[in-house]
Order: structure tokens, then sequence, then C-alpha cells
DNA sequence: CCATTATCTTTACAGTGTAAAGTTATTCTT
DNA sequence: AAGAATAACTTTACACTGTAAAGATAATGG
């Protein structure tokens, strides 16, 4: 155990070690050799259970859609209660991961350059998350709080739209004016408001 | 001339390069030695022109704002008698130069790691095209397409549920039977419409 | 016309992904 | 339990990457 051979859990050890490396040095440090060095290993060892870099990028890719699921379906169901704030903590929890992990979530979403179907882990945790979002959006149809038609297709748009905010913030792509007028979370609100139908009556502190 | 000294024009020579490296080879096989050969000039040549493959990397990222630009106001110009029919077909064009030019919508939105602010360049074009934008949306507001408020709040909604949809896209995130289901036309219309307001009696085919 | 300077080449080095062959420990078979 | 097969790991090797440093060349400005 103490030598070298037969690691144990190698692979796993090889992904914490690289969502190490993704949280203190970022994407562009991200690298195999500095994995295997990193776990202490040869800098060939992780062939033996990634196929190349790709695959690595991939399992760490399906850890952060895991660990999305987590924070999103925490979200969900401490407002099981009330769909509007339901679908307005989700999406927060969706953009929180975001910023707190900007570089987990850039390799989830465009890390994978293509081929993911090469990778049944990484489709799974991502139709997981699909499915809860079907769930939340769902809900609110039914209580009349976002337009009927296609679920899915309403999903998509929702999903856009938190998914683009945090690409132009993560990007630094908005104006710097915007910025300082706006939390991160108005803008999200704003964006959510935009579709959610007001009743009156209704309470959204 | 037919040496290779005082090439003339190689800063654009290798940004031209880059161009055409990214859409016959893809993101991966951007780099600035190869650029170099491209353009038949000596490895480290590019160095006279950028500090380093950021440096080149911006410089295609802000031709990649501008290519954009061009397509969007061209797309507003076509449309200008209709502010309705300008979103739509403005969001349209943006949407097709991310799909016909994927990797250079990648490097442009995601390519300029961080530190933009060192390349005024790319900011100006960034400004140019989010004040398109605000000119696009301040018309629709007018007509009442579209709800009064903060204008650039409004423009960072939709230009966060344009942004994110092309990412979901490119990202091959979105479940392969809504794909089939629907076009690419069709979920930016969906995304549209949900903030348009809709008035009796208007057509939109 | 000569010196300066911008542009480009050559050489060099550390870091990268990955292939191939060798080594070691586990597991499987009998 | 002993040896064979195999999975896990190391070593060596190579092509490619970004980039630094020093040298060569051609344009330019006094």
């Amino acid at each position: 155990m103490t030598d070298n051979y037969h690691h144990g859990d190698l692979k796993n050890a090889l992904i914490q070690a690289g969502l190490t490396i993704l949280s203190q040095e970022g994407i562009q440090s991200l690298s195999l050799r500095k994995v295997a060095k990193y776990v202490g290993v040869s800098h060939a060892a992780p062939y033996a259970h990634f196929a190349d870099k790709q695959a690595l990028v991939a399992a760490i890719a399906a850890e952060g859609y895991k660990r999305l699921y987590e924070q999103v379906s925490a979200a969900a169901q401490a407002n099981a209660d009330d769909p509007r704030t339901q679908l307005i903590e989700t999406a927060w929890a969706y953009v929180q991961f975001a910023l707190y992990s900007p570089d987990h979530f850039k390799v989830t979403f465009s890390g994978v350059v293509e081929h993911e179907h090469d990778y049944p882990d990484y489709l799974e945790q991502a139709k997981k998350n699909f499915t809860l979002m079907v769930k939340v959006v769902t809900a609110c149809q039914a209580y009349q709080l976002l337009p009927q038609g296609d679920t899915e297709l309403l999903v998509i748009g929702i999903w856009s739209g938190i998914h683009g905010l945090i690409h132009l913030l993560l990007g630094n792509q908005l104006p710097g004016a915007v910025l300082t007028r706006y939390s991160t979370r108005e803008m999200l609100l704003a964006q959510l408001n935009q579709l959610l139908i007001s009743h009156d009556g209704d309470s959204h502190p």
C-alpha cells in the first residue's frame, strides 16, 4: 500500500486531483502530467484508467454535472411547497454553482469538445439534470405560473436564459456599468420575471 | 517580396491564417507555430506582432466580434421598418453566425480566458455590439413590443437567452428528442415569443 | 551613407499528450 | 500452494507546444 503500485482507487484520485487543480490553478493548468504528479504517480499511469486526456476531462465534467444536480435538487426539495420559489431558487443554485466553481463549470459545459456520446456517465448526469428541470417547470405550469405548451421547449427557453447569463458573466462580457447597478441575483430575477406570469395577490419579496 | 523578411502585413496574415485553421481544423488545432507555418514564416515570427498566444487569440476574438456585428447590423438595417421583425432577425443572425462558425464563436466568447481589459480592440468591438442590441431593444420598447424598464437589463435578459441557447446547441447539451422535434429557428422563436408582448392583429408568420 | 530599428530566423528549453516496452503485484487456474 | 495470466504502474521515447534569447536581414531616418 505504501508503494505506488496498485494505488487502489487511482481513477477517482485522479479526478479529485483534477478538481483541486481546477479550483486552485484554473483550467489552463489542468494537464494529465500534473494530475499524475499530484497523486504521486508516474505521468503515464493515468492511461491505465483513461484512454486519453479527453476521457479524464469527461469524467471531471460528469462530476461537475453530478455536483450541479446535488445543489439544484437540494434547492428543489427545500422549496417543494411553492413552485414559483422553487423555480427561482433552483435557478439561483445553478448560478451559484457556476460562480463558485467557474472552471469546473466551464469544463462541464465546454470541456468535452465533442463526442459526448462516448461517455455514458456524462450523458447520464446530463439527463438527470434535464429531468429535474422538467419537473420544476411542469409544477410551475400546473400552477399557471408559466405558459402552457411543450414543457421541454419551455425548459430549453428558461435554461438557455440562465445558462447564457452565466456565460456572459464568466466571460466578462457584460458592461461594467450594468454590473455595478445590479447584483447577479437581480439579473437572474429580472430574467425569470420576464417569463413568470404575474398574478395579483402574489408576494415575491 | 519573395523572401520572407518583412512580409508587409504579417499581423493580419496571421489572424487570417488563424481563422482558416479555426474553420478547417477546429479550435484544438489552433497553435502559434501552426499559424506561422501556414503563413510561411518562422515559428517565432509572430512574437514581433503579438506578445503571446493570448494576444493572437484576442485579435481573432476581436475579429469574431467584428464579423458578428456585420451580420447582425445587416439584419438590423434590412428590417429597420418593423421593430419586432428586426429583433427576431438580428437574433437569428446572431445564431447563424454561431452555427456557421462555431469555433470562431467559441474563441470570441470564451477564448480570451481573462484580462479582456488588456485588449482595447476586443473591448471596442464588444461595446459596439452591445450598443446595437440596445438600439434594437429600445425600438421594441417604444412600440410596446417589450416591457418598459431598464433597457440594458432587458438587453442582458434577451442576450442571455440567445447566447445560452447557442451554447447549449454548440455544446450538444440538448436532448436529441427535442432537436428532432424543433428546428433551431423554432427554438429561437419560442425563446423570443416568451418575451415579446403579443398584440391582437399582429401578423407573425 | 551609415546607424538605428523593426522584422524575421535560429537555437534552445521546459512542458504537453501519448505510444511502446518493461516491471511489479494481484488474481485466476488447477 | 504454485505457476500463469493479467491489470496497474514505470521508464523511455517522440513529436508538438509556447516562449525566451541571440543573431541575421532589410527598411528607415538622420
